[in-house]
RNA sequence: GCGGAAAUAGCUCAGUUGGUAGAGCACGACCUUGCCAAGGUCGGGGUCGCGAGUUCGAGUCUCGUUUUCCGCUCCA
């Protein structure tokens, strides 16, 4: 099977066996929104959780919030989004290259203006010292004509962007005959503006002030709460803050199933220090996280760093950690150090004193910050792509199976009656009520063992129990492996502890 | 956003020059067997993605549209 091939096998999988949905198919869809399913909600449940552990529980420094989807439209003038995300932007049909569209009328005012500047240098030569550059700018015809042109253009310009008149912006263009430089047409689209950020209002009036933005990120929650969670949990630097939550995007292409959605979860955790030591946490940070991502046993060699040439505008060092993905290595989680950009900035537009006071040194300073972020979703993605295995098991048959870390395995036990008679159910009830408390579960009495051993196999659960005849007898049953198939009779009673040694997340946490 | 391809039952798919919607698996009931999936009988389930058009008649032809996939583009 080619890498494609398994994706698509993949996404068709996850939909048959309840793990991920379209959203609203009903509908014929929504793009590139998904939804959970039942058992896709406990995988990314698991994941959450191992990595809420990992940060508040093995780092007495480290602490968690949970803030919200709407926040003060200043946050994102703060963060540098307002002015990043509002671009009108046309596209050359026949180059199929994109551009700014204000970029383009401000070129081709650019332009006139150097003519116009040039008609002056020539009057310069041509009168010398007598030149009066104001009453030559007044007079000189060929002047007065590309000034006559400049105004009306510009003044077009600054109304339609006032306006936010993108068709406006298109007529100029037309009307101007601008030109793609690559290839020299006019066979423009319409100008759209890509916002990447959702909006909506928040109160009833409709009024232009109500517009309130859905976060793009988690992190902005963070460093607006920054002070409350230092004071009130007295936090002394360095510490970090932690959270997990949904983010918007409005993508221009979303694609690739769960990889990037428009309405998508991220566990984001910024780590605060002094200014000058933020290097030697980046580090840190670095190979504490990928030992996160190795101890789940996918594989050291699915996951490398990718550092950034290019640094985005807040970060002074930024690297990825990548997986790789049925399509390649991608992004998976990203660690930037951000300098005291965010923090700097909320300080500024909110006039609040964000700083710290250091008591060893006497000294008061906007903390420095080194963010983790990884999106939730890839690594449901992830997990899921790596575990999806078809294996020969002999006679030239085959089985699929997630063989998903245990730990984080939406149901981590399934009880099986080998026969649907003679007290067999009765007894497995009894087994259900021995694993309930601790651990998810399935009962199921239909059809051949083995078929449902398979189906067990397809969602991926650790351990099969079942009960035989002998069980009746001696209290005792089998429990099935699921990576070896191989089985093993224990006594009833040792079973919570039997399968808790292998899905108690615990396992994992301790090898970090 | 551009170009190409696709959409028929929960899943995988068949469906002839346009003529009463099919199979296997899955699902439900009962019977049978009993440790690594596809035994028997019966049953439920589809406005053929959606909307128009052509036609006596459209799953099939035409147009539009939505969603998905691939390539380009974009990507804090």
């Amino acid at each position: 099977m080619t890498q494609d091939e398994l994706f698509k096998v993949l996404v068709a999988h996850c939909k048959e066996y309840g793990f991920i949905f379209p959203s609203s198919e009903i509908y014929d869809g929504l793009s590139a929104v998904y939804d959970y399913g039942q058992m896709g909600v406990e995988l990314k449940n698991n994941i959450k959780s191992y990595w809420w552990q990992a940060m508040t529980r093995l780092n007495e420094n480290i602490v968690g919030i949970d803030s919200c989807v709407f926040m003060h439209p200043k946050t994102w003038v703060a963060s540098g989004h307002v002015a990043a995300f509002n671009d009108p932007l046309i596209d050359n049909k026949d180059s199929k290259k994109r551009y700014r569209a204000d970029v383009l009328i401000e070129d081709y005012l650019g332009k006139i203006e150097e003519k116009m500047n040039k008609e002056v240098e020539k009057g310069r030569k041509r009168f010398g010292e007598a030149f009066d550059e104001a009453k030559f700018r007044e007079t000189n015809p060929n002047i007065l004509r590309e000034k006559a042109k400049y105004d009306e253009v510009h003044n077009r310009y600054v109304a339609a962007e006032e306006a936010n008149d993108l068709k406006e912006y298109k007529q100029i263009i037309l009307d101007c005959g601008i030109v793609d430089p690559i290839s020299g047409t006019a066979n423009w689209t319409d100008v759209r503006q890509f916002n990447l950020m959702f909006s909506t209002q928040i109160s009833n009036t409709g009024a232009d002030d109500d517009k309130i933005y859905l976060r793009p990120e988690t992190a902005q929650g963070i460093f607006i709460n920054y002070l409350n969670v230092q004071k009130t949990g007295r936090m002394k630097i360095p510490f970090g803050i932690a959270q997990i939550g949904k983010a918007f995007r409005n993508e221009i292409v979303a694609r690739q199933f769960i990889f990037r959605m428009r309405e998508f979860e991220q566990m984001e955790m910024e780590f605060f220090c002094k200014p000058g030591t933020e290097m030697e946490w980046f580090a840190k940070w670095k190979e504490n996280r990928m030992k996160w991502h190795r101890s789940l046993g996918m594989g050291d060699d699915n996951y490398r760093f990718h550092d950034h040439e290019k640094l985005a505008h807040y970060a002074n060092a930024a690297t990825d950690i990548e997986f790789h993905f049925p399509f390649g290595f991608k992004e998976l989680e990203g660690i930037h150090s951000r300098t005291d950009f965010d923090l700097g900035n909320h300080q500024k537009l909110s006039g609040r004193k964000i700083q710290y006071f250091d008591p060893e040194t006497n000294e008061s300073y906007v903390p420095y910050c080194v963010e983790t972020s990884i999106g939730v979703d890839r690594m449901v993605l992830a997990v899921l792509s790596h575990s999806y295995k078809v294996e020969e098991v002999g006679n030239g048959e085959t089985r699929v199976v997630l063989a998903i870390p245990a730990p984080i395995a939406p149901v981590k036990v399934a009880v099986l009656p080998l026969v649907r008679k003679d007290g067999l159910p009765e007894l497995a009830q009894k087994v259900v009520d021995e694993v309930k408390f601790d651990f998810t579960y399935q009962y199921d009495e239909k059809d051949a063992i083995g078929r449902r051993y398979r189906r067990q196999d397809a969602i991926g659960t650790p351990f099969c129990v079942t009960v035989d005849y002998d069980s009746l007898k001696d209290n005792t049953v089998t429990i099935r492996e699921r990576d070896s198939m191989t089985q093993e009779r224990v006594p009833i009673s040792e079973l919570r502890s039997i399968i808790d040694k292998k899905v108690n997340m615990s396992n994992l946490l301790r090898q970090l």
